[in-house]
DNA sequence: AATGAATGAGGGTTCATTCAT
DNA sequence: AATGAATGAACCCTCATTCAT
């Protein structure tokens, strides 16, 4: 950087930005292809990807190298965003059920269910970057549980594990449906889904808590 | 029929009578479509259906003009047996809410969730036998639902329609995995779920209860 | 194998055979991809060899899993013709240096141009079939440029590899030409080669004699 | 050219003087796709080329409208040096076989083979800047066959067109293949090609002569 | 003038469905 | 009736070319 350099405002950045409207397809493409895994599943052909976002399917590939990039990236982008909902609910809730219940929800609205490729064989959970989101949706969401359990109002014998997946299948949609008029379902299961939670345990559960290190063994 | 036909001794009988081992490649067939659907979802290969079932894949289309056609089996199978459950245990359960219970588990069993294709557009539900089976199923699974709420074990504030969605989704595989250790979940799920049905209703459900008309309604 | 199999001429062989039309496809595929080869290279498209042999693409992949497959067995083939006509040349021909001579224009005849994908890094020479066709090859060929080593008749220094690539070079049709008015030229190059193939050396080699063995450590 | 356009000193030289650092690239581009073209073949991606060449892709479309304009230049450059090396190697060499000798291999160092795409059909051959760099090419090669044919050195019964292709067949690169270890093959070959040509004929060749003007009516 | 980005067309491969044995 | 084989359409991905900064 020379002085000619530090006088310029329009100088480049040295990591090279993208341009606005690469940044802005960019961004369609991620919010496109979550609904579109919500959806369709891991398979969901990425020229309906391009197609939602408006863009040539080779944009798509100008942006990520491949599927593999892109749902990586799509989870980077859910996986912080139910992150920072349930930190929010977890700083701005003074009662730990209602703390649950808010994340519930607002994981339901990030499309959580966007996560499901996760769970597929080829999916990297090694990658670094997916790891380190991993474990702060990870901690969040079991300080969450973890003090609704300690208040008493959860019940004891779940975990983070059971928590995720059954919000996953609860909001995936119905295939071959836009989705019309589903919603309405939604709520509904996630609720009685939620008054099942609550402790006292209305029945003795079968198999075990499941964590989300399960869910990892679970793949092989 | 012509009164030719009547006269004639060899005629096929109406329901073609099909040759011992034709039903039993038919009956492979089904079995091995519901497996490889809960399996696989709704986008399973044909070819891997023929596989599974032993037989070779033009056969499996002598059977089934095309995939809807073999889904709309596999559904009525499904149906069937399915009612036959729900009604088995409303007949031989004293209990009202133990009916409800083994009916939900018996239910998983029979893969039901292998009934989600039934929710999309693509599938025709005015089908004279699909809408048959649909009316039994229904007809059983209502009276289980009714017996349970008049005794004030079941909240009243639910229909048959969230039981059956929630039900399919609860137990619908996990897209892109083989389903490896997922059946563990399930049952845990449902059983929270149905702690969440009990009477005394443990918070307020937003919208009205669906019933299965709605779901038809929902469509669109 | 019962007596009832053995009085019956039409049972089926336990190796399937292929259905007589399969078999018919399957030659032409091979003898269209041996031409598309030799033209375009390896890189050729597969579906201008599927058009090429009067079948659709999808029957191309029937037979071959894949690009690599279908190379195979081209190289397989065309090694196999070229090994007999090298043994007969050798056999037949009483001077040594004709039968040099006769393999050469052979060899053009069968099109070991063909073989050119044998040296790129993806092709599998390891593997069995190959690695024996070559050796089958490889030592008729020796056999011939050894005999006309032995009479004096071919210049000592070069070897079969040196043969073989300047042959194959030779041979290669021009690019984006129908090879029209082509073949003229090539056996006007092939008798120049030949000649200066011939003992006494005129010149001083630069390099060392270049065995088939040296092409595969080329490739690297 | 107006007579305006004539009065105004600031007007553009015809052969618009490009700025220094538009020459540098637009020179840059040329060797990055005569090395390219040698080594990946006539369909390396121009991407490739750009890279190797250190611009964006669209510079490379700036200097050159399209693909065919790229070969076009590539092939201008070639012939270029490749006259200016036979016309020196004419003048310098007191031998006459030793003039051809030196410009086979001078010629080979120019890349003689990335003139390949000159013998397709494509190729305009007719555009007025490449004929004349052809025919300039064309008589300094022929003034080299003829002297050493009038010497008795060369074989009489070959003409220029069979050098330029034999030449260019033996230089071209093997498709698919990186090249690596290959340029040790193509000075014995063209060694060997030269020793074929040598007088006294070792034999007779089928068919005539072929002039450089047989390889544009070959093409047709 | 230089460039990063966008795009449509094309080739590779799979799969639902049809055909021929 | 059962089956292996054939096929075209769909999807994935790359690349030549054009566009916008």
């Amino acid at each position: 950087m020379t002085d000619l350099d530090a006088m310029d405002a329009t100088v480049k950045p040295r990591t090279a930005r993208l341009r606005a409207d690469a940044s802005r397809n960019r961004e369609r493409i991620v919010a496109a292809a979550t609904e579109a895994l919500v959806e369709f599943g891991p398979d969901v052909p990425l020229d309906e990807v391009a197609r939602r976002a408006g863009v040539g399917n080779a944009t798509l590939y100008r942006h990520f190298s491949d599927r593999g990039e892109l749902i990586r990236q799509v989870t980077l982008s859910v996986m912080a965003r139910t992150a920072q909902r349930a930190e929010d609910a977890l700083a701005e809730e003074p009662d730990a059920f209602s703390a649950l219940y808010r994340f519930v929800f607002e994981a339901a609205e990030e499309r959580i269910g966007a996560l499901c490729p996760m769970l597929s064989e080829a999916f990297d959970r090694e990658d670094p970057e997916v790891a380190g989101q991993v474990q702060r949706m990870e901690r969040a969401i079991i300080a969450i549980v973890d003090r609704a359990q300690r208040t008493g109002q959860l019940r004891p014998d779940i975990a983070v594990g059971d928590l995720m997946v059954a919000l996953t299948q609860l909001t995936r949609p119905l295939p071959g449906t836009g989705c019309v008029g589903f919603d309405r379902f939604v709520h509904r299961h996630l609720q009685l889904f939620l008054d099942g939670l609550r402790a006292p345990a209305r029945s003795v559960l079968v198999g075990t808590a499941a964590t989300l290190e399960d869910l990892k063994a679970g793949r092989k």
